[in-house]
DNA sequence: GAGCTGATTGTCT
DNA sequence: GACAATCAGCTCG
């Protein structure tokens, strides 16, 4: 049996938590069906000083309540009018750090029979199931009736122990070309060689 | 493989 | 009314 992670383990600075959430088991169950997955890619996201985040400025609005809670539960939004993206809180109430969960890999032939449940594609590469953070919401059956639950306990979504990464590549976000000074740091981080890993290192 | 573009809607100003 | 933490489908080559 293993074990879930704790909420201690995200009450910590969010670019740790992102870094520390690779390796990671992301678990989802339907009804009964369980199925996992892997966390190969994750961006932090640190506001208020953070012009990326969506809680830049401390700027609390309806759809960012959850970025101001205890780490250890989901943010989950819509993108681009079409989208969900899913997000992990980290850190104390009052200190808005969260991370993008942008990639992961099915575990076995049961997670992979999920995605196609959910998500239909042309592309005969495994990969095009959950390497991005659009996909994966799409292969897991993610959306907002998912936001603002803890991942710390058995439910529809939670996360548990997994292996320790070998390499892990660390580089500038993806598609926050507004955010100025912040556009090039390197909170992006993500399993070296991996191919579920959405964008590659230049 | 790289580069461009349209799709589509909740959210905030 | 503007825009977004994306994706699929297209062109070119």
């Amino acid at each position: 049996m293993t074990k879930i992670i704790e909420q201690k383990f995200y009450l910590r600075d969010g670019l740790k938590v992102a870094r520390d959430l690779l390796g990671k088991v992301l678990v989802r169950e339907i009804e009964g069906r369980v199925a996992r997955f892997r966390i190969v890619e994750t961006e932090a996201y640190l506001g208020p000083e953070d012009k990326g985040a969506h809680s830049y400025g401390g700027k609390r609005t309806p759809r960012t309540m959850p970025i101001f809670e205890d780490g250890g539960i989901t943010y989950v939004y819509l993108i681009y009018g079409m989208y969900n993206c899913l997000n992990i809180i980290a850190n104390y109430k009052d200190i808005p750090h969260c991370v993008l969960i942008r990639a992961v890999e099915p575990l076995d032939e049961e997670a992979l029979a999920f995605c196609r449940t959910y998500r239909h594609i042309k592309s005969k590469k495994v990969q095009d199931l959950t390497n991005g953070p659009g996909k994966l919401c799409q292969a897991l059956h993610i959306d907002k009736t998912l936001n603002a639950l803890p991942v710390t306990k058995k439910g529809q979504l939670y996360v548990e122990e997994g292996d320790t990464p070998l390499n892990i590549v660390r580089d500038k976000r993806i598609n926050i070309d507004y955010a100025e000074e912040y556009r090039d740091k390197e909170w992006r981080f993500y399993i070296e060689g991996n191919k579920f890993v959405s964008v590659f290192k230049k």
